[in-house]
Parts: C-alpha cells; sequence; structure tokens
DNA sequence: AATTTTACTTGCATTTTGCAAGACAAAAAT
DNA sequence: ATTTTTGTCTTGCAAAATGCAAGTAAAATT
C-alpha cells in the first residue's frame, strides 16, 4: 500500500475516477475556488465562505487537500496561532474544471451566479485567459 | 419551493456551488463519463463499469440526472425490458469539465489512464477538440 | 493576569453510500 | 404452454461520510 492508499482505495485507474476520489466530494472544490477566486487564506476566513461548511468538515478536507498536493500548509509569520493556505502548481492546474464547472452552471441556471466575471474573457479566448489567470495565480500562491 | 428543491437546498447561488450540488458527488460523472465515451446506454451495461456502482445508488442517480435534465430515458423498442439512456445537451455541455479534470488527473499521476485518446487534439486546440466531440456526441445523443 | 481570538478536536445525530437479497415483468428456451 | 433466464429495479440493513454543538489549547490582546 502506498502512501496516497491509506486513505482510499480508488475504485479504478481512470482518469476521472482517480480525479472524482481526490476531488469529488462536496467541499473540495469549493474550498479550492475560495482560494482561486478570493484572498481568503485562513481557516477562519475560508470557514465564513457562504455555504458554511461544518469546521471539523473543513479541517479534514483541509488535511486532506494538502495530502494530496493541491493546497500548502504555511505559518503566519504575523500570528502564530494561524497558518496560510495556497494552491500548489496541481492546485493551480485546476483552473479550467472549476471555470467549465461555472460556466456550465451558468449556462444552465439564469440563477447561478459566478465568483468572476470571467464570460467575456471566456468566449473570447478561453484558453488565453487560463494562461493568464494562471500566471496571476502562480505568482500569488507559490514561492 | 420549487421542483428542484424537492431534493435538496442548494447551499448558494454560486455557479460552482450549484453544479456541485447536482453533479459533485462519487457517481454522477462517471455515468456522464460513460455515456459520452462509451456506447453503453442501459441499465446492465452503466452497471458492468469498471468501478461496481451499487445497483441502488445506479438506479438513484440515473434518477436524478434525469431530474436534472442531464439524460433522457427511452424505452428500447427491440426489448421492452429495456430502457436507453442518452445525454441530453445540458449533458453534453458537460464535455469540457470531464474532460479538463481528465487532463488534470492524467498530468498529475501517470498511473491515470483516459478513456479517450483525446490528448494529441487538447494540445493542439482544445476549444476545436470540443467543438468537434460535441457535434460527434449530438449526432448520437439527441434527437 | 484575565479575556478574547484563532484553529482546531470530540462526541453524537443525521444523511448518504454500500451490500446482499429479493421482486417483477418481459424475453428466451424447452 | 410452461419454465427458465435476463434485465431493471426495490428493499432492508450495515457502514461510512457529513453536519451540529460543545469543548480544548495556544497565542494575541487588553
Amino acid at each position: 500500500m502506498t502512501k496516497k492508499d491509506i486513505h482510499f482505495a480508488s475504485r479504478s485507474d481512470c482518469a476521472v475516477s482517480m480525479a472524482l476520489d481526490t476531488i469529488g466530494d462536496k467541499w473540495s472544490l469549493l474550498i479550492i475556488r475560495d482560494l482561486m477566486f478570493t484572498d481568503k487564506r485562513t481557516y477562519g476566513e475560508l470557514q465564513s465562505s457562504e455555504e458554511k461548511i461544518a469546521t471539523n468538515i473543513l479541517a479534514a478536507r483541509l488535511t486532506s487537500l494538502e495530502e494530496n498536493g493541491i493546497i500548502r500548509k504555511q505559518p503566519d509569520v504575523t500570528d502564530s496561532r494561524r497558518s496560510l493556505y495556497y494552491l500548489t502548481e496541481k492546485g493551480i492546474e485546476l483552473l479550467p474544471v472549476i471555470t467549465e464547472m461555472m460556466h456550465w452552471m451558468n449556462k444552465n441556471d439564469p440563477n447561478a451566479v459566478s465568483c468572476n466575471s470571467y464570460a467575456p474573457a471566456y468566449k473570447k479566448d478561453r484558453v488565453g485567459m487560463y494562461k493568464e489567470l494562471t500566471k496571476k495565480l502562480k505568482k500569488e500562491h507559490l514561492g
């Protein structure tokens, strides 16, 4: 058993299935959304999101996301009670997944609200937008 | 309470959150994957997938996907015990979501296997590939 | 020194998922 | 025509994940 198999045996080696085993729960992508599209970085800030994640679930998901190399936990030098959570490169690479999901919902339900005003850039040049946003995210989250 | 609120109250009106309320469980996207990338169309065929979904869960997910307008259930004229499940346009529009997820996993885990050989087309012209595949899926699933 | 803030943990109720066994109708075999 | 098999589910119960409320502990503030 390898390290990642400690928590769950993957159902198959299909890429989609494996991805869902990692981020296919009700909360992981919302946490990543917040790190990606807002400046929330601490436990408390992440907990204060609109969807009201339970504190034990937030703790569990942060642990699992870190174990899967999607986020990185760094001590806050200005307040040693806190840690700051950042996306890793692997986490940043979820940008298209989240954006396509957002776009899908916006297209199919007029009540849906998107966290950023991606729409014009998406329509004009989706891939170009991903590149630009990725650059911006890397500047803020890596190194 | 509107019809869709019978089953769950959405956690927020954020598009990502709403999308996850609809397809953010461990099985829905795998069913859609099968309809999208294989010629599985019946209950039994969908159940026979590598990941071994439990029969009651499959039934529940098919119902929910149909209620959410993502799949369509049609009687099989050649065998009236069966129904055939097809993607709707809304379901077909999940192609980029699933593909980006697949790509993300392939990029980050060498063990991951992708259900189709999308890689060269993805690299060359992602959006063009989506257009082409969408056309093909519409031909097979709609009307 | 006392209080408040921040990040969790713990215990328990509720919900979702998973497993195994059936039910039931239609098709196929005899 | 009768029996057997196939295909699509349902049902009952166990296990796991999630949700809720209260509690703990260390660091910061007063």
